[in-house]
Parts: C-alpha cells; structure tokens; sequence
DNA sequence: CCATATATATGCATTTTGCATATATCACGC
DNA sequence: GCGTGATATATGCAAAATGCATATATATGG
C-alpha cells in the first residue's frame, strides 16, 4: 500500500477516536461534565485556543459560523467559557475559558493524561517523543495548500 | 508542555483537518462528487473497511447505529454501496463500495494522493515513514482500555 | 426450547445545521 | 474624510441529522 494511503488510514482512525472521545458520556461523567454533544468539542477547542474568535473557530472545526456563533453562545449562557472584546477589532469577540470551564477542562485533561500514559506505558520514549515531535510537524503545515480554490 | 498535551493537540487537529476534508466541498467537487454532508464520511469508511455492518459502523463514528442505519440506506439508494448478507449472520448485512461508490472514491483517492505528496515534498522518506509506521502503531492498539467504566 | 443478546429498521420529538439576511466595523483606495 | 467591498457576528427559518424507544429477526448459550 503506497505510504499516502495508509497515512489517510491512520488520519481517519485519529478522527473518529477524537471525534468519539469528544462525546464520550464515560470521560465527561468521569469529569463531572454534563454537556450536549456539539458544545464540548467547542469548549475544548477555546481551551486549546484562547482566544480565538467565532470566525476562526468555524474555519477550524468546518462548520458554518452561524451554527458556531450559537453554540458559543450557549456555553457563554452555561458559564464555561467568557467573550470578551477583541481590542484592535470591534466587531469580533474573543473567546476564553470562565473559571467554571477551567475547572472541568482541568479535570478532563487529568483524566486524559491519565490515560494516555497507559496506553503509552509500553513505548519506548522516544518513539513516543518522535511521534508527538513529527505529528506536530505534520499539522503545522498548511494543510490547505494545494486543494483547489474556494469553498462553495 | 507534558507530552500527552502535545499529542492531545496534534490529534485535535487532526480530528479537524479530516472532518474539514470529509466535506471539503472544493475536494469533493474535484472529483466530481456531490453528497450530503454527513454521508461522505460514511462512503469513505466504507471504502476503507470493506464488509463493514452498520453496528461495527456505529461504533467506529460514534453515532447511534440507528442514525447510521438511514445513512446506509440513503447510499445505498444513490447508488454507491452495496449491502449483501453476511454469510455467517442472517441479521447482518456487510456493506461495500457498488462500482459507481468505488470510480468515486478512486477519484478522491487519486486528489489526496496528490496533496499529501505535496504537502510532504519536503520531508525526508525516512522521517515520513517513521510518522506512518508510528501513527499506525498508536492506532492500531486498543484506545477504550483504561477510560472508567460508565457513571450514569 | 427458552431467555438473553445482537443486528437492523423505523416512528417521533428534539437538536443541529446551513443559508439568507441584517448590522456593525474594518481596510483601503480616492 | 468618504465611499466600497470585505469581515465578524447574530438571527429567522426550513431542512437535515440525531438519539431514544421500540419492533422484528436472528443468534447464542444454557
């Protein structure tokens, strides 16, 4: 099998384990969150990126702003995260975690970390560093590039 | 940063960067298709897992089998995939690309090809082979084990 | 043969989504 | 400064997707 096909087996395997642990009821309950299914992936994602605004966000995880602009607003309503005033940009908003959202993504990394060690314990370090080094060299390119022009 | 972070991060865009290619529409127009956004993914996991079943289906996405279920239904009405019997389990049907499902996919395959050795030009085959064979190392293992068992 | 589990399908209410549109602000050329 | 087109966000609305409950057929294991 050439090396591009099974690299897009394994990028489809990373999505569907994010795209599972997003909502897993186990991990969320294990962190005491209780949380419709389209608004963690958000909340982890302003956690990941502080912030970041509505517009950045609906490129980032491919959905339409209007449907991100409404989602945001219900984890603002939910006390998670906080919009605060982009200074140099009036229009925009930037999004950050409130103490309440700091607090669960805090327990649900602890209980990431947790786990991922387990599933690392059997690696050696630095295959397990190489993989995080190259991965990160990976997606830090422009993964864009090269896929013809604009979307719709 | 703690390792596990790093790698949590570079799965999260992972995550991202395949649900924004899953409907990409400028990748999905290149080869000349046109599909409801949510059944693509499902086309594409066909493709990779040929003689999958709906519950198998359900698992692996991370949505109920019996929205799967209409999904299969919907591609197997437009012509793309086939559902025949499973030979060793009459409630069972195992899907698979039809002919029409796999010309599509051939043209998809061929686009991302394309890119990703675009996108790697500048790699060195060693360090590329390492991050394939290291990618499907982790997700070749079994990444439920250790998440605690269900609250509720 | 019976009880329980699994695979799929469908009715139904709810949630999520995208498009069209609206408003406010920005960036830039004049 | 002023006009023009682009950008950031928000919302009405209809359509699509989703999950749960339930139903049927088959399997599996006493």
């Amino acid at each position: 099998m050439h090396w591009s096909d099974r690299l897009y087996r394994s990028l489809i395997a990373v999505a569907d384990l994010v795209n599972r642990l997003d909502i897993d009821s186990r991990l969320l309950s294990a962190a005491g969150v209780k949380l419709d299914r389209a608004l963690f992936p958000l909340l982890a994602r302003v956690a990941m990126s502080p912030g970041i605004n509505v517009a950045e966000m609906s490129n980032l995880v491919g959905r339409d702003h209007s449907t991100v602009s409404r989602q945001v607003v219900k984890l603002e309503k939910l006390g998670l995260i906080v919009r605060t005033p982009d200074p140099v940009d009036s229009r925009a908003r930037r999004l950050h975690l409130s103490d309440q959202g700091s607090a669960i993504m805090a327990k649900v990394k602890a209980i990431r970390r947790q786990w991922m060690e387990g599933h690392f314990q059997d690696w050696s370090e630095k295959d397990r560093d190489d993989l995080v080094d190259l991965l990160q060299e990976m997606i830090g390119k422009d993964w864009q590039t090269g896929i013809p022009p604009a979307r719709t």
